[in-house]
DNA sequence: GGGGGTAGTGTTGCGCACAACTTAATTGAG
DNA sequence: CTCAATTAAGTTGTGCGCAACACTACCCCC
């Protein structure tokens, strides 16, 4: 009954290592086109789809408001993107890239080239730490809630 | 040549939404006894090992000054460890559980059960998935640095 | 044993995350 | 139609992470 609490058997602390290894990767590749991390990751989902609500970004990205306001207020303030109030329902905001915000695509394949070059893990591997992760989310979606 | 640059296959955002999601089953279930997620982590360690110094605790943790000293400073503050500058060299500083601390050891063992029986997933499939992340930890380590 | 280099800790500033709240727009039950 | 409930976005406050820096203590080379 008695739950290992030794450090290295954590999952929670294995994923939250691995996460700031991975992001810290990015943050030196991508501090060449002055990005943050969240940042690159609200602009892949707009190379994906561009002109989607807060709400939606959201929605992909499993980020709040709280956090987005403030993240996309600073990408519109470097000219990546711009906001607009949605005409088919006044509470909603549209979230567009610009012209800048489209050319930095290109560098950002060039920078997930390279970063994916230099780790020294099997494809095979990468793909199943993705896996599990994905499944480990999905997992805990509801479970956050409920006590005892 | 072009990557695939869809969130979904991003290994990076998968980790990053995995550790955010475990991270925030913790946060409910430690809130019942006032703790972060990453003080939480600290305490492991020193459950394991009191009396460490911030330095050594950080190479535990991969976190550095900046982000453990106002965390042990809030430890402290909370009456769980007591801060000592060491006598050998009076640059580290050890960090001490209290009486307090010490005692919350048996409220992490039950929190650690109760997330455990929540998490709808094969234990060997949380091995692995843990078994990875390490590996790419390690993977990454010194990859952080290096241009192009 | 003086002095330059290094190591350990702490501070400052910025950008997330996230809870809690505010404001405004929409929805829908009666 | 009306108004209470809901929803979207933004704001505020706290606690990380992390870079950059400051300060002190140690080390060691001469």
């Amino acid at each position: 009954m008695d739950p290992d609490l030794r450090l290295e058997e954590q999952v929670c602390f294995a994923l939250y290592a691995a996460s700031r290894a991975s992001t810290s990767a990015y943050r030196h590749a991508l501090a060449s086109v002055g990005l943050t991390y969240p940042q690159y990751l609200a602009l892949l989902v707009l190379w994906e789809e561009d002109g989607l609500t807060v709400r939606q970004l959201g929605d992909r990205l499993l980020l709040d408001s709280g956090t987005l306001s403030p993240l996309l207020a600073r990408l519109e303030h470097a000219g990546l993107v711009e906001r607009s109030r949605s005409v088919g329902d006044g509470r909603s905001v549209h979230v567009h890239l610009t012209e800048a915000g489209g050319r930095l695509r290109a560098e950002a394949e060039t920078i997930q080239c390279s970063l994916l070059d230099r780790v020294d893990m099997p494809q095979e591997d990468l793909v199943q730490l993705r896996t599990l992760a994905q499944r480990l989310v999905t997992s805990l979606d509801g479970v956050d809630r409920g006590d005892q």
